[in-house]
DNA sequence: ATACAAACGCAACATTGTTGCAAATAATTT
DNA sequence: AAATTATTTGCAACAATGTTGCGTTTGTAT
């Protein structure tokens, strides 16, 4: 687990702290999206709010989370399962946030449709945030 | 104008102040989506930044407004045009950003496409955000 | 005009995000 | 392995954003 850690933060060449190890451990163990404060919550009092910033700052960059706008004004992030490096992200899927339970998914089976805009209007990204109730909140 | 206003409050059961006036007289004159900061700068010193966030969380209880989720963590909110009263919102319409003027806008005439979630899942509201050039920006 | 209810401004506070810089740590070179 | 260099970190200080209680002002209804 540890020796993929480091594997991961070196791929994306970043040189391995203890507190990058730390928060990608976070994110691989959480099935689901993290917000800052889920972050700062769950890695104790061992670092400190600015390293967090920069952290998923730097992780952002690489392509190694991607984030999540919500509706709520506390963006969250989550791993890039595909190959995101360089910023240049191609997770074209769905997010879920549960309304029961405050969990956000990714749904990777689930891709964003086309859409059509109005004449004059170009697209660079489409996002799709769906709430409602998730799974395990309905069984 | 000013009388459009005051029917437009009182239609949705909001006593008509002057901060009230002023914030619903913004929206009006706006194409756009307004964020919390564009309106305090906007109405000048006259208002408390209080103010201004209880008026817009009364808005939108009313179904006035309804808030647009961004990725830069800064809800946007825009004048709902079609019936939306008692916080019931049917707006199933596409929010687009555009990455050169900044400009929310309400692509009314676009509506949100069906999804099709795994098993388990339920939706109850979904939003669809897309980021690109605007007309304007584009010519 | 009076009485009642609602909204406002202010103050005080909590939370969230940003920046510069010196010390600590990691990566690279010798 | 030790020294050099580059990067990251924590701290402090600050800015921006959001929340709450309360006395005063303003709007609404009688
Ligand atoms: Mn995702
Ligand atoms: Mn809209
Ligand atoms: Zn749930
Ligand atoms: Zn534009």
């Amino acid at each position: 687990m540890d020796r993929k850690i480091e594997e991961i933060l070196k791929r994306n060449q970043l040189s391995v702290t203890s507190g990058r190890k730390k928060i990608l451990e976070l994110f691989l163990q959480q099935e689901g999206a993290l917000a800052h404060s889920d972050i700062e919550k769950r890695a104790g009092e061992k670092f400190d709010r600015v390293t967090v910033y920069r952290t998923l700052q730097a992780f952002l960059e690489k392509g190694l989370i991607h984030s999540i706008p919500t509706a709520d004004n506390s963006i969250r992030y989550a791993l890039c399962k595909e190959n995101c490096s360089g910023g240049h992200h191609h997770d074209d899927h769905v997010h879920f946030v549960c309304s029961a339970c405050g969990n956000t998914v990714c749904l990777e089976g689930v891709t964003v449709p086309p859409i059509h805009l109005p004449k004059g209007f170009t697209a660079e990204q489409v996002e799709m945030l769906v709430s409602g109730v998730c799974k395990s909140c309905n069984s």
